[in-house]
Parts: structure tokens; sequence; C-alpha cells
DNA sequence: ATTATCTATAGATCTATAGATAATGC
DNA sequence: ATTATCTATAGATCTATAGATAATGC
């Protein structure tokens, strides 16, 4: 655990927390380890952030907004054919997830926490998708009544990619772990998953 | 919490534990809790295992077993077509998954913990499957010589499957909390699902 | 002066065990 | 006698704060 020195502590503080808080969850993290981490005294990590509570919830809402919002990023791809544009937002999605392995299950599991936070967060995050939505599914129609899709629904199709997308970084440890895969065949697996799942997708749509 | 007077108090100790790791995790469930829920002494959760890890161990690794295992069940659908075979397959994945949650995700999260242990779970499971995996294999080949399937890996197909399934049962809880779903709606968008992972399925095997 | 950092410590858990007592099975 | 259960407690954390000292910005 290196101390930067070229930027704040209390920068250094939120970092350490931030993959302290990812690896291990809220209870299994000390502030007492987040200030080892950080290279400062224990008694400085409550100085900035007051609480380990407050600190947590700094980081997991931001997590949390990161997460979703980048579900409903609009992609500005609008030449590209329908096809290509799904597979444009799955691969998006699953770059997304790749970089940031932990998050969907540092937001399942630490959800039960922030109780009255999440009013805030509910309606930031259900404004912004509705237009979208119905942006997304114009187009679908379109592509429906053009026969290059089946008549479905537009929240069935992003539900299928979150769903499979977030399933493979779920369960990818429990497979590391079990058979015991190197970097590379992990590395391999992924890359082959990528494509997999925009067959997924591509294959739910297709009429 | 009620005490069951029929059974022993040790089944009751590990059955309160199990839903309170299940629910809270290793570190945020104390064996005061757990004795609190079972209407005992704390003391009696050491007599009975001796360790709170001994105890978290005992579940994890029965929970673990039983989600790895449910995977690979062998079901008894000989004659039926290809489709209904997997269609009943998924349909018992998502059923089990529906009566069991958060196994999912305690696996998922705890499993860093268990560092030895895991290389026995790793030999018992790397057998069974490898023979039951041929023999699906050799019906997939089957199939796709007959048309009915296109040229894919086996692997690939459950993986899907479990990805799918797994994906919307850590996804509900957010969706619940997020949009403030009645119970009804939850078992409406759950039922829904269940035939739509199926379709998911089918249609990324289909020629 | 203000802000950042440290030392020290109170108070709250929590795990694990020792030792006492009650319940049970011969 | 043996097994189940309880009371009490040692020792290890851990969070949060008070109060001292060092660093920084006018």
């Amino acid at each position: 655990m290196d101390i930067k020195n070229d930027q704040s502590m209390e920068q250094t503080i939120l970092e350490v927390a931030e993959k302290l808080f990812l690896e291990k969850g809220f209870a299994s993290t000390s502030t007492t380890q987040i200030a080892k981490g950080a290279g400062c005294n224990q008694a400085l990590v409550h100085y900035y952030f007051r609480t380990k509570e407050n600190l947590f919830n700094t980081i997991f809402e931001q997590k949390f907004r990161y997460f979703f919002e980048h579900i409903f990023e609009i992609k500005n791809l609008e030449k590209l054919p329908f096809e290509q544009k799904v597979r444009h937002v799955v691969e998006s999605h699953f770059d997304f997830l790749r970089q940031n392995p932990k998050i969907p299950l540092l937001v399942s599991s630490q959800l039960s926490r922030l109780p009255e936070q999440i009013q805030e967060l509910r309606s930031k995050l259900q404004n912004v998708p509705q237009e979208l939505l119905a942006h997304m599914n114009a187009e679908l129609q379109h592509e429906i009544a053009a026969g290059h899709a089946r008549d479905i629904d537009m929240l069935d199709i992003i539900l299928t990619m979150v769903m499979q997308n977030v399933g493979l970084f779920i369960m990818l440890p429990m497979a590391s772990g079990l058979l015991q895969l190197s970097g590379e065949q992990l590395e391999e697996i992924i890359t082959h998953r990528r494509e997999e799942n925009v067959q997924v997708v591509l294959r739910y749509i297709k009429p």
C-alpha cells in the first residue's frame, strides 16, 4: 500500500477505503486497516469522514450510481444498423464490468444498508431511464415493424444483457477458484464469453 | 425467533446461523445474535461448534455443494424432445434459485474465506460433472447433426443458463428496492423472466 | 489562525474458554 | 457419569472522540 505523496491524504483514504470495501465489504473492513493502507493514523480517517458509515456511504453511492448510469448510458451510434448498435451496447456494458468486476457484488450484498439514502438515488435513476427507454423503444418498434426483430419488450432486452453480463462476473471468482484457472485461461474465458453474450442478446431479439 | 422444542438445540442453532449468514454474511453475524435467535446462551454455540468459523464453514460448504450439484443434477427426462429437455433444466435451475435466492450471493461474496477446504470441494465437483457433461454433450452432438441445434459447446449452454438465472436473482433486490416493487409485482417479474430465460437459452441454441 | 496529523483512551462489541449447575441415560 | 446449558470473564478488536502537536496559509 503506497502513500501517494502528490495527492491529498483525504483522497488517498478514499481510494484505499474503496479498494477494501470492494474487496471485503463494510463489516470486514476496519478504519484501522484503511488508515494503515493509506499510511496515516486511524483517527485521521474519522477526522475526514467522521464515521465509517459516512465513508462507506460516500463510496457506495458513487459505485451504485456508476453501475446504474452505465446501463443507460447513451451511445453515440446514430447511423449504425440496429444489430451493430445492440452489439456495441452489450460489449460496452461487458467491458465496463470487466473494468469493475466487484461493483455488482458490492451493490447487491451491501444494499440492505442505505435505508434512507436510497430514496434520493431512486428518484434520480427513475427519471433518466424513462425518457431514454422511450427513445430506445421507439427505435425497437421500428425494427420490429421492419421485421428485423421479433415483438419484444425493450426492458427484457436490457435485463437479458445485464443479467448475462453481471451473472458472468459474479460467477467468475467461483469458477476461477474451483477450476484453478490461470490468468491466461481466465482472460480466454472472458474474451470468449464477451462474444457469446453478444450472441445471446442478438439471438434473443432475432425474429 | 422461535425455539422449536421438538428438535435439538444444536439443530436450531444451525438453522438460525444459516439464516443469519445468508442474510448478513460471516462478518456481520455474531455468535451472540445466533444464540439469541436460537434461544440459548452464546457459550452454547461454541460448545457445539467450537468456533464461529467452524459453524460458518459447515453451512457454507453445504450451500456451496448444494448450489453446484444442482446445476449438474441429472433429470429423468429420457424420452422428451431436446427442446423440452432444455426447458426443463432451465426451469428447474430457475426454481431452485427462486427457493434459494441468497445462495449465489453468499457463495460469491464469502468464497475468499475457505482457503484450504476448497481443495476437497474442487475434487468432488470436478469428477461428477465430467461424465455428465460428456453424456449431455453426446446428446447435443446428436441434435446438431439432426439440425436441431447449431454447432455450439455444451458448456456455453450451461453457462448461459446459469449466468442468466443467477444474474436475475442477484439483481432482484436492487430492482426491488429501487423501483419499490410490491410483492405481487416482484412475483410477476419472476414468473415473466422464468419464461424469458427459457427463451434466452433456447434461442441461443437454435440453428 | 486554521487545518492536518498524531497519541491516548473510553466504551462497546465480540469470540472463546473456564468453571458451575442442571438435565439425562444407565 | 455424561451431556447440555448457564454465568462470568479474559483478551482482542474496533469505533469514535478529546486533546496535544505539527504544518500551512495569510
